[in-house]
DNA sequence: AGTTGCCTTGACGCGCACGTGAAGGTTTAG
DNA sequence: CTAAACCTTCACGTGCGCGTCAAGGCAACT
């Protein structure tokens, strides 16, 4: 299958495939013309690409587990660097959770009271996804 | 008071204070030649900016705190529309939590389990702040 | 042969927000 | 006198995930 196929069959682009392939994420072998050649193994990682995306993971977060199924896992997230992608996003996430609960309560008591004066702490990072 | 020593007081730095203004966010008088003079009610303008922002709202949505102060407003957040701000932001964090919550379901699922087939929504919009 | 439609590479653009940097000039402080 | 602080305007940077041409080659159908 060719790069027009798969990208309808995922959902995407052409460009989106390519820019994986330029980023070392997606590595199709080339027919004698030049074109790139795809078959459902490729499929099955633009998916895996995709959802984990979906989650809130970087393209750069997603390496570990198109690597851990390039190498021959049934699964992308059966990897320990995968499982680490994991456990770093849902602190990362957790922290986002804590932040926001202050935000909202923040949001919520000015709403109440006219009076104001709690003063919220300084941002420390940037809550995403 | 002149820029520097506001940017100094407020914590922040004179790019950032020109730039409130060229957004209209702060406006100073001049001295005869042509420096910004400030004073208290400025930084106070100042301060409200920057706890607004560090509850995550952008600039363009401190329009109507400063507006409410400029008015002659006791507190930035007693008209109705910096209240409207307050209760869209508001509904954007309850959001945002309910996003996240499930991404931290589904990424809890995928530590727990090694086999997935989880697959999560479609990112529909971005948490942030 | 012509048309249509796929494919290739490469360089640059964008969108968003919040500023920062640089250049080039004047004023003030020590 | 000199260094620091101030002024202006324009442009650039950051991060990410692509999109948009541009210029051309290859394939398939009529």
């Amino acid at each position: 299958m060719r790069i027009g196929e798969l990208a309808k069959r995922a959902g995407t682009t052409t460009r989106a495939l390519r820019f994986y392939e330029s980023e070392g994420l997606l590595d199709a072998p080339r027919t004698p013309n030049g074109y790139r050649e795809y078959d459902e193994h490729h499929l099955r990682l633009v998916r895996e690409i995709q959802s984990l995306q979906a989650v809130g993971l970087s393209l750069e977060d997603t390496r570990p587990f198109v690597a851990c199924l390039r190498a021959g896992h049934e699964s992308g997230d059966s990897c320990p660097d995968s499982r680490e992608v994991y456990r770093r996003k849902l602190a990362e996430v957790d922290a986002c959770l804590e932040r926001l609960g202050a935000v909202r309560e923040f949001l919520l008591a000015r709403l109440a009271f006219q009076d104001p004066c709690l003063v919220p702490e300084p941002r420390e990072f940037q809550c995403s996804s």
